[in-house]
DNA sequence: GACTTTACTTTGATAATCAAATAATCTATT
DNA sequence: AATAGATTATTTGATTATCAAAGTAAAGTC
């Protein structure tokens, strides 16, 4: 097997297992997986337009404007208007969604340590590393 | 910021871009994304009961078995029904479904290719065996 | 200024999802 | 072997997520 195939292999592999564990993770939880990714998504990542949220999250901005009203009316995100361009709208956590985004973000670091328990410090560095090079080809 | 952390975020960073590039690329073929995962979870796993399907997917048998019908009504996937346990059953991909897998597959294959492309072949082989070691620990 | 593009929303229809109830089968205990 | 309990899958009823296409408003282009 050529490395590429291996590293696809695993590549897909850990993409599948942490789908996995996200789901399960979301259904204990009061809200939805499509919620919890938005919200994740502007943690993570911080406060962006509707076209890029839509990007990131890989659906249409129709569905994310339903889904943004939704939070709205949580409390979770909100909208702010540009001067610059007044078409576009930048959606940010509110305080509330802050709050709700670190607790499950607090979850992902319980796996992360969990999974690279084995691992060495040079190993992590070493991951982190290679793992940041991927990340940049997308 | 600690390597637990770091790593913690490029983890996320690359599921996230994974999702991303899995949603655009099943935008433009004929099947949806919940159809084209469980295609790829018995095409990349092999056979299996509708339970251990349901959990790989991280949905519930009750939604994986309308799905099952609806894939099974398009030619791709199989029922079979085991002698030793008649309560289990094992579904599996039609040659049909191992086609449109292995298509699949192949743009899997290439995304690996275009983001390793300035790894060496030893950084390539590094990252493999790092992976497969977060993957066990799922 | 007219035309095109861009950003977002709305609408109408479909697909995906869950929780809970049901049915069939298996396992264990007595 | 009879009963009770657990497991596996399906069905049902309701909700949520989703898309494509059409609509609106603002910005860019020529």
């Amino acid at each position: 097997m050529s490395s590429h195939t291996a590293l696809n292999k695993v590549l897909i592999e850990f993409y599948d297992k942490m789908a996995s564990w996200e789901a399960s993770v979301v259904r204990e939880s009061d809200y939805s997986l499509a919620q919890v990714h938005t919200l994740e998504a502007l943690g993570n990542y911080g406060p962006m337009n509707m076209k890029s949220l839509a990007t990131q999250l890989g659906i249409t901005t129709g569905t994310l404007t339903v889904q943004v009203d939704k939070l709205v009316k949580l409390g979770l995100v909100q909208r702010f208007y540009r001067e610059d361009d007044r078409r576009s709208i930048t959606v940010a956590l509110t305080e509330e969604g802050q709050t709700i985004h670190q607790h499950h973000n607090a979850l992902h670091l319980s796996l992360t340590e969990e999974l690279t328990k084995e691992l060495s410090e040079d190993e992590r560095q070493v991951l982190v590393s290679l793992l940041g090079k991927l990340n940049q080809e997308f």
